[in-house]
DNA sequence: TAGATTGTTAATCGATTAACAATC
DNA sequence: TAGATTGTTAATCGATTAACAATC
């Protein structure tokens, strides 16, 4: 098979990884009534360099006007389109302690491209109990998941039993997963993690190293 | 002055995220009793290029040993050291719902780099009861807290909390803070933030509706 | 010694930034 | 028209991978 007849979206994962800060500015414009902005004002509000703005877009095609620059709105629905947020996915909690309760109450989800479609606890004290009108499950209950392949696994449980969480929430065939305990769990290849608390926390501890270490690094003027 | 004065560490920002993920499979062999393990073992565990693997140890120095490997607890000393938790690391916990909770009695937190030095808590009746053996101060003692520029801020709040405590943490001189509440948080440019819920769910999705819209994409066999 | 595996150099790849023509 | 700002090309930078000499 010749690699030129793959359809390659060639859009690069340091692209996507910045297209959410954008889209959390542009909210926040236009709740403010802002219509319009430009590289410039979208660089400084995330923090990079103007070009990389402009590189970034043009990834989603030409959506902004030479002299004039973007559509605040317009290019909201861009980026979500591209993020795949114009169409609801699927989302099962696992772990209703506060965390969980909080995301599955949580109206940016629904409102934002994802649906709470089931919640799950392996304490019968909270099974039955309902949260945001859904009923919590028995963990047992994740095997019969409808739509699985589509569905993103949210696991806020304690941290003794997320690796077990990640095996079940993998056998029952999701392939997404939003890490939010405080523990790294080690998933088969295809499946797509994200977030390691303990991980995020060493890098932080680094940074804050080289900072202490290097105290006279010069400060831009 | 000469940018080669400079005490230019210059490990990448690429390696040092991959460090922490080195560290936890070391750990995971030294538990099962592994004393010296190879690049290969380590590539495969982690999911990366073993040249990748002999690159980034490289930057902490020459700590393998040719024809035979890396010795297990030797690379965890020298990669701890380099990511700065062979120091203790002070962390205070704002919110002590069940993550709070969660993360103030984590037993790896203590034992590997960090320690809980605070709770705080803008509720009422959680003020003043003793989590791990700390007691839960009100969210306005913050200001006092000692050493802040040391300290990591860990924000554990309802997302409607979430930006009000990151500028209370900040006020208070805290400069590295990890966001555990399910909102993205804004702050000036030199505090350090890492983990942003919203963000990482988008991301989840565009990789999982990139799988979707190519599915004849070839499996290596 | 023969076999294994590192550490490093060179080649490749991809991402960032600079610069500017296109054009509103 | 003059001024502004995009979209894109080219230059730079950094990170990944391949390859292999060093060496246990």
């Amino acid at each position: 098979m010749p690699a030129t007849d793959l359809p390659r979206r060639g859009i690069p994962d340091a692209t996507v990884a910045r297209l959410p800060a954008y889209l959390r500015v542009l909210g926040i414009m236009a709740e403010a009534g802002v219509r319009s902005t430009s590289s410039l004002e979208l660089a400084q509000a995330v923090g990079v360099h103007p070009a990389k703005v402009r590189k970034d877009l043009s990834h989603l095609g030409s959506h902004g006007v030479r002299g004039v620059g973007y559509d605040v709105a317009h290019l909201t629905v861009e980026i979500s389109r591209e993020l795949g947020l114009t169409r609801d996915w699927p989302v099962v909690i696992v772990g209703l302690g506060n965390l969980g309760r909080a995301l599955a109450g949580h109206a940016g989800l629904s409102s934002r491209g994802f649906s709470v479609a089931g919640l799950f606890d392996a304490d019968p004290a909270v099974i039955g109990q309902s949260v945001s009108g859904l009923t919590i499950s028995p963990m047992s209950a994740i095997a019969d998941l409808p739509r699985a392949a589509d569905t993103v696994g949210v696991i806020a449980t304690p941290a003794a039993a997320a690796q077990v969480v990640a095996d079940q929430l993998v056998a029952a065939g999701i392939t997404s997963i939003l890490n939010c305990a405080p523990a790294a769990i080690v998933v088969p290849a295809p499946v797509d993690v994200r977030v390691d608390i303990a991980s995020e926390l060493q890098i932080l501890a680094f940074h804050k190293q080289r900072r202490t270490a290097a105290p006279a690094l010069a400060v831009a003027p």
